[in-house]
DNA sequence: GTCCTTATGTCAGTCACTGACATATAGGCT
DNA sequence: AGCCTATATGTCAGTGACTGACATAAGGAC
């Protein structure tokens, strides 16, 4: 009955978000999410920490891929663009997986416990990203800034790409980061 | 036995805040909390929706102040500014509020679960200050960004005063901006 | 085949959290 | 005073997330 162990563990991925779809996230029990999947309640929490982080695996090689894109970022570039080059670095990963995102997207946004999840581990990637910065020799309260920064950035053209998926994701980063260069340095504007 | 129920709120919290300190988070039940504040578990969850909200009371108040401060900004200021003007507006609540936060900081710190519900609290600043900013005239994804940013600000002085308490927090949040301005329009530099 | 490792099943138990119902108390009304 | 209502609380039973301890089965190395 066991063989490689990651059969289950997707298996259960699967099962937990077509559940989690349809009857939504508060009405389905982890026992339920097993039993669609082929084995114990117990064994879900053998290969998940806990309820939500069923919806939230790959996180680790999202950010490693993250910090890689930073510190590949050229020596000579100011904090905020390493940032961005970092954001860069993951955008194919991400384009690849909007089939599988968009109705995980919407499972999380039915659930505060998914999204308060999903924020955690948001600040999980903002946190590598200062870290990758500091090897830079970027001053460590200053690579938190520009991580944080970076992220919001990369949040708005996260946003438009869902609205607008025609257009490339590397598009509408740059043009969130042009929104920001006019938000920092337009004292005195409006529209 | 029944008077206020205020008072039983207040002993609540701050019997939480003793056991969360004594023994950890993790370690302390919902029921030890109700015991020592001489109440059963059952009253505790009336006055808070889950074990972590206990810890953070108050921040409906700290988000209507914030989004008041937006509103009141000057309405020719750029987007960014009136975030600021808004967390200026809260500047007097953060620093009276010191000596309570410092314990209740740690605690969070040590906790896992903590961290993740404050991470939404913030969350949930950022959006009041996206809602303010729109009610602005700013447009929604911009407000968002702004208000992702100035909350990356201000969240960069609140550490600052944090380690150096001796100087103002308005003082940390100017230069915080400061270097913001300077990531974002630093095209070609690094220390 | 034997041995060891790994994935899983089984079971009992703790604790967060909820709904339903009973009770007590403060304060207003007559 | 006596009554009445709203509100805070107590009591109790129950669900479901999560854990530790122990047993078992399957695959690979020898």
């Amino acid at each position: 009955m066991a063989r490689s162990g990651d059969d289950a563990r997707r298996r259960l991925q699967g099962a937990a978000l077509e559940l989690f779809l349809e009857r939504g996230y508060d009405d389905t029990t982890a026992a339920e999410i097993a039993a669609r999947a082929g084995v114990t309640e117990r064994t879900f929490f053998r290969h998940f920490k806990d309820k939500r982080e069923v919806l939230f695996d790959g996180e680790e090689a999202f950010r490693e891929t993250l910090a890689a894109g930073v510190a590949a970022a050229p020596v000579d570039v100011d904090p905020l663009s390493a940032v961005l080059c970092g954001y860069g670095a993951v955008e194919a990963m991400i384009e690849a997986n909007r089939a599988f995102s968009e109705p995980r997207h919407r499972v999380i946004a039915s659930a505060p416990a998914l999204q308060e999840r999903m924020l955690a581990k948001a600040a999980g990637l903002v946190e590598a990203l200062a870290a990758a910065l500091q090897r830079r020799g970027v001053e460590p309260g200053v690579a938190v800034l520009a991580a944080q920064v970076g992220s919001a950035v990369f949040n708005r053209a996260l946003d438009g790409w869902m609205a607008q998926p025609e257009t490339r994701l590397a598009e509408h980063l740059s043009r969130a980061e042009g929104e920001l260069r006019w938000l920092a340095l337009a004292p005195r504007d409006q529209a």
